[in-house]
DNA sequence: AACTAGAGCAACCGCCAGAGG
DNA sequence: ACCTCTGGCGGTTGCTCTAGT
């Protein structure tokens, strides 16, 4: 049979740690070092769980850790790999010294995620929050039918109070904020970046070179998208990602002039699993470039330690990896930009006014 | 001063892949 | 070969603190 249980789950002691337990445990590491965790509560003299243990030493009691608040630098960090991929936690403390996942989890939860949705960028998808109703519009017909187009998840969200208009005094940018999108349709975790700018790890480049070899093919939805004036292929200052020029930027909406259907693209996936190998090829690649200027202070030198197979299947990283390559060909199709934003301007408005009337009222600036 | 709601954070839960017996 | 455990991870819960009324 297999191996005896670490513990008698049942008669541990769980809840917070006191500091002569935190005490125990330390001298215990320190002693013998962090290896077989099962019998470090036996060892330190503790009744705890060894999973435990090892959670309370690592975000913890570890001495490399810091406690003091997130810098805006590493703020800023976070927010772009958490747009290159996702809700990877463990990756993203891995960029951060002296930083957890679980503080980077809480940090992001707690704060980032609310600031994000107060300057109208979606959390989920770093997109703006107009944009995703639009892609909405053209998934589900809108707006003729909206209650009953949204789906169940969408239908969990309470309009009347999730969605209100904003107007943020410092960077004199108005809009549509919103709060908890994570409720809404799993389809928005496919994420486009078409709209915002700051990206780690070089990755347009390298998907543009990739993207002409392979002659991905992408739906006409997103070549003839507009990004953000501040989109650049290398990636910007630390400000620029929450910047006023970018925040103002990214509320044009950017719909195709032709209906885009999402069901069809999400079936069209250029990185079908028959893909994975390149895949797993060109993200290897993208962690190790040293194009990354996006990473201060000795962050960028430290080593991307990622298991190819965590990163490759499922999860964010597919449609990151998609999207990003979306962001190249947004960014160099800039052209004509001044009567695409109207066109855009026009068909947002007219969304608007389909789906929030009572909103008409307040002020939307682009 | 007492109560309430929200924010922040530590810890737990449950799942998964890999490894041990 | 099979079963079970470990270690790691992301998601969630619940406790504590604080600000507002």
């Amino acid at each position: 049979m297999g191996r005896p249980p670490c513990c008698d789950k049942s008669n541990v002691k769980r809840g917070l740690w006191t500091a002569a337990e935190d005490a125990k445990l330390l001298a215990c590491v320190s002693k013998h070092g962090v290896g077989n965790w099962t019998v470090v509560p036996k060892k330190a003299g503790l009744n705890r769980c060894g999973k435990s243990c090892r959670l309370r030493w690592t975000n913890y009691l570890r001495p490399d850790l810091k406690h003091d608040t997130f810098t805006p630098e590493e703020e800023e960090h976070i927010i772009n790999l958490h747009k290159a991929i996702g809700s990877r936690w463990s990756l993203i403390a891995k960029q951060l010294p002296g930083r957890t996942d679980n503080d980077v989890k809480n940090y992001w939860n707690t704060k980032l995620k609310k600031k994000l949705s107060k300057i109208g960028i979606d959390p989920v998808t770093h997109k703006p929050i107009s944009q995703i109703l639009s892609d909405y519009g053209n998934i589900t017909s809108l707006p003729k039918h909206i209650g009953n187009h949204f789906g169940p998840s969408f239908n969990k969200l309470n309009m009347s109070t999730t969605f209100v208009p904003v107007s943020d005094p410092s960077s004199g940018i108005t809009g549509l904020a919103y709060t908890n999108m994570m409720m809404m349709n799993p389809i928005m975790e496919s994420q486009d970046y078409s709209s915002t700018s700051t990206l780690p790890f070089g990755f347009l480049s390298q998907f543009q070179a990739m993207n002409q070899d392979d002659n991905v093919s992408l739906p006409p939805h997103f070549s003839n998208e507009v990004t953000s004036s501040c989109s650049s292929s290398s990636s910007p200052p630390a400000t620029d990602l929450l910047s006023p020029q970018c925040h103002a930027s990214a509320q044009v909406v950017t719909p195709s002039s032709s209906p885009f259907n999402w069901s069809e693209f999400l079936l069209h996936d250029p990185f079908s699993s028959a893909d994975q190998p390149k895949q797993e090829e060109v993200f290897q690649g993208l962690l190790a470039s040293p194009a990354n200027p996006t990473v201060g202070n000795g962050i960028q030198s430290q080593a991307f330690e990622v298991g190819s197979s965590s990163v490759i299947n499922g999860g964010p990283s597919l449609n990151n990896n998609k999207n990003l390559a979306n962001d190249q060909i947004a960014s160099s199709s800039s052209s004509s930009l001044s009567s695409f934003v109207d066109t855009i301007l026009g068909q947002d408005s007219e969304m608007r006014a389909a789906l929030f009337p009572e909103l008409l009222d307040g002020c939307f600036d682009y």
